[in-house]
RNA sequence: GCCCCGUUCUUCUAGCGGCCUAGGAAUCCGGCUUCUCAUGCCGGCAGCACGGGUUCGAAUCCCGUACGGGGUACCA
């Protein structure tokens, strides 16, 4: 059973929560429940509240947030509650929250599956609240009750609700509750200033990471590696492996650092790993062009070992697109302009490739280098240089000096198309 | 301030007293393969925060210091 808690009626936002449960499916995490709205629960919490009350373990208490703060600062030190209205005996009010009296003595302790046990002083605990004056239930109260009711076995949340645990246990002590899950408090993620990754700061959205062309299953990978290794040290790996290998008893408790750099190089593997198929399935989100997918599918493995992020896949097949050619400036400065040959190969290229039949990519190869033997581009034992012949050629019909292989994209860019832009090139040098 | 926790290369980690002159991965830098790029393969740079103990022996256990994180809400 999963539960996302959010207990705030006020900020209560269900696009927010489908939003997680979107992205949860994204990744892989299967959803069988219906949100549950706190309101449908709130005689459960009433209930633990008032027998909290009975019970003498909790208070009402009308000071708002400015007098408590004042309080503190006079006092001269530690902001937070002082107990204020512990025994004030009030009545409840319109502006009155109900408090929890934590225990002035002993200490509370718990096991945590990644961190050990963990003691806190009761005392150090302060009077916390459990109702608000609004008459909802906080976190915390909701948590325990929550807990309690639905037989959670297992709490695992982040290392920022280390500190509310003993205040939860308390909370279950006094309802008389026989119950404790097993806990694991996972270190939290940080960014490079080594801060608690936010929302606001930073880029954290799971949207965000699918719409530049993440698979889940990279994204599910490189999440395991953080706080945790396999023993065997092998880190990219089917989701099925890493679901056997992984163990909570086996995470750390230090804070760990989200590395996009390595996260992209998982998922380029995993990319790589997919049949030809799915990487073709994967990529169509990303392909806006009505044909890039047909064009796609004529170089398909080609680009998959060439890609990290799907986002890139269009780009590197755009020269085959029908759409004119964008001839990128420094790549045509610097093979066309600086390069020397490049005139002569252009020319001889085209002649080499006019009669050509059939268009193949070993008959295209052939010619190319027949072309580079012409004009002298030549190693010592006479050979053609094609590291340096096909610059101009691939400037010339690709628009960029990086791409897939030449010679199978001019047999996929077709006969017509390849001499044109061989044409268009050479008219313009 | 107080409470809880953490610290192995730049980063993510393996290591749980001798297999460690500390292993892997990402990044970066070389080389090979090669029609560019990418892949693949080979190699390189780089770390146990510091100081005390305990022990025949410490990255591993204990204490302290420094640094870092989390919490300290009528948020969750």
């Amino acid at each position: 059973l999963l539960r996302i808690e959010d207990t705030d009626t006020e900020r209560n936002r269900p696009e927010l929560t489908q939003n997680i449960l979107d992205m949860l499916g994204w990744l892989g995490l299967r959803w069988d429940g219906e949100p549950v709205h706190q309101s449908e629960r709130a005689a459960l919490y009433a209930g633990a509240a008032e027998r909290l009350l009975v019970a003498g373990r909790a208070y009402w208490c009308d000071c708002t947030a400015e007098a408590t703060q004042a309080r503190a600062k006079e006092r001269g030190g530690p902001p937070g509650y002082d107990g204020f209205c512990r025994d004030r005996q009030l009545e409840r009010g319109p502006t009155t929250a109900l408090r929890f009296r934590t225990p002035d003595e002993g200490a509370t302790t718990f096991d945590d599956i990644v961190r050990g046990q963990v003691a806190v002083e009761n005392r150090t605990l302060e009077d916390f609240v459990l109702l608000r004056s609004s008459g909802t239930p906080t976190f915390l109260l909701a948590n325990i009750v929550d807990d309690a009711d639905m037989g959670i076995t297992h709490v695992v949340r982040g290392e920022e609700h280390v500190n509310g645990t003993p205040k939860y246990l308390c909370l279950g002590d006094a309802l008389g509750l026989a119950y404790r899950p097993v806990f694991a408090h996972l270190p939290v993620l940080v960014n490079e200033q080594r801060k608690k990754l936010s929302k606001r700061r930073d880029s954290v959205s799971v949207q965000a990471f699918r719409d530049e062309g993440y698979l889940p299953s990279a994204m599910v990978n490189y999440l395991a590696l953080l706080g945790w290794g396999p023993k065997d040290g092998i880190e990219v790996r089917p989701l099925a492996e890493i679901q056997e290998q992984f163990r909570l008893e086996d995470v750390g408790s230090a804070p760990a650092f989200f590395d996009v750099k390595k996260l992209q190089h998982v998922n380029a593997e995993h990319l790589r790993a997919l049949p030809v198929d799915q990487f073709l399935d994967e990529s169509r989100p990303f392909l806006e062009h009505g044909d890039a997918i047909g064009v796609l599918r004529t170089v398909a493995s080609l680009v998959q070992e060439r890609v990290r992020l799907l986002s890139e896949v269009e780009p590197m097949i755009a020269f085959l697109l029908d759409a004119p050619l964008v001839v990128d400036d420094d790549a045509w400065t610097k093979t066309m302009v600086k390069g020397k040959a490049a005139p002569e190969m252009l020319r001889a290229t085209i002649e080499a490739l006019v009669g050509l039949e059939p268009w193949d990519a070993d008959d295209i190869r052939g010619a190319i280098e027949g072309a580079a033997v012409t004009v002298g581009l030549v190693n010592a034992e006479g050979h053609a240089q094609l590291s340096k012949a096909q610059g101009p050629v691939r400037v010339a019909t690709t628009g960029r000096t990086v791409g897939p292989p030449l010679f199978e994209s001019l047999e996929a860019l077709g006969k017509e198309r390849t001499i044109a832009r061989l044409r268009a090139a050479s008219a313009r040098l």
